[in-house]
DNA sequence: GTTGTTACCTGTACGC
DNA sequence: TGCGTACAGGTAACAA
């Protein structure tokens, strides 16, 4: 599931093959990804891409006029002139190439228009942009259990929920522990392993443990380095006890109870 | 305003 | 082999 580093790496290979081009036509082929969008797909057309960036789990397009703004969501996918397949939602022409949005479960979303809508406006910060004295100030705001105030998006943007349960570990965080009673120490550390784990995994290309591919269908390395997340069972890198499962907020979380109290 | 729960959606794994 | 069911999770909507 594309969380920041997969949603980075994608916009790291998507930019060199759109940027400067002009959209020459565009074609839909589910109304469920445009559940977030009111303009009419005419409206991309001759725009010229003029930068790809990101904010959180975003994919933001700058045109020449407006934006364009994607959301993988669980299983979204950008390839190039590849054929169309069952899973196709939307074809975007632009000069000298085709952008395929490809999406089994139909989570993600296109939208686009002169000004970003409220959803992306929104998001907290990025991970990295945040203080740590700022990040422990926020924790304290928050009485409900870290592992879900670290998936809200307008506490910081782009963590899902591998790379929540994987931060949380290496900062020997109970992920059920309540968020304002962290102390200014310990919430330090998780503010140094959250950035350090999301470079890393950016570093390897993201995660791949669905059917994540970047923009090039390759996948990325980082599942190989996960400590706890999908793990279920088996044995702790650090004390050799098993990691465990439980629910928290409607997600599988990972952790360990031992390392993690 | 904050927190928790549920729906959306479909491929995959599992049990029978 | 084939069928039914549970599960995965990012976001939005809703309830408490």
């Amino acid at each position: 599931m594309p969380e920041l580093p997969e949603v980075e790496t994608v916009v790291r290979t998507l930019a060199p093959r759109i940027e400067g081009r002009r959209i020459l036509d565009v074609q839909f082929y589910s109304k469920q990804i445009l559940r977030h969008c009111g303009a009419k797909p005419g409206a991309l057309r001759d725009r010229r891409v003029v930068r790809v960036g990101r904010r959180g789990k975003f994919i933001v397009i700058d045109l020449d006029r407006g934006f364009l703004v994607i959301h993988l969501g669980m299983t979204g996918q950008i390839l190039f002139d590849t054929p169309r397949t069952t899973h196709t939602r939307a074809i975007i022409t632009l000069e000298g190439t085709s952008m395929m949005y490809e999406d089994s479960r139909m989570f993600g979303s296109i939208e686009w228009g002169e000004r970003l809508t409220a959803r992306v406006e929104k998001l907290g910060p990025e991970p990295f942009d945040i203080s740590a004295a700022d990040f422990h100030a926020e924790l304290q705001r928050h009485r409900g259990p870290i592992k879900s105030l670290l998936l809200n998006q307008g506490f910081v943007r782009g963590v899902g929920n591998i790379y929540a349960d994987e931060a949380l570990f290496r900062a020997g965080i109970h992920p059920r522990t309540r968020a304002s009673r962290i102390r200014r120490l310990r919430a330090d550390r998780l503010h140094a392993e959250m950035q350090a784990i999301l470079l890393a995994a950016i570093e390897n290309r993201g995660s791949s443990v669905s059917d994540y591919r970047d923009a090039e269908g390759r996948k990325g390395e980082f599942q190989k380095l996960h400590r706890v997340y999908d793990r279920e069972g088996q044995p702790c890198l650090v004390c050799g006890g098993p990691i465990r499962r439980i629910v928290l907020g409607g997600r599988g979380t990972h952790y360990c109870p031992r390392c993690q109290r």
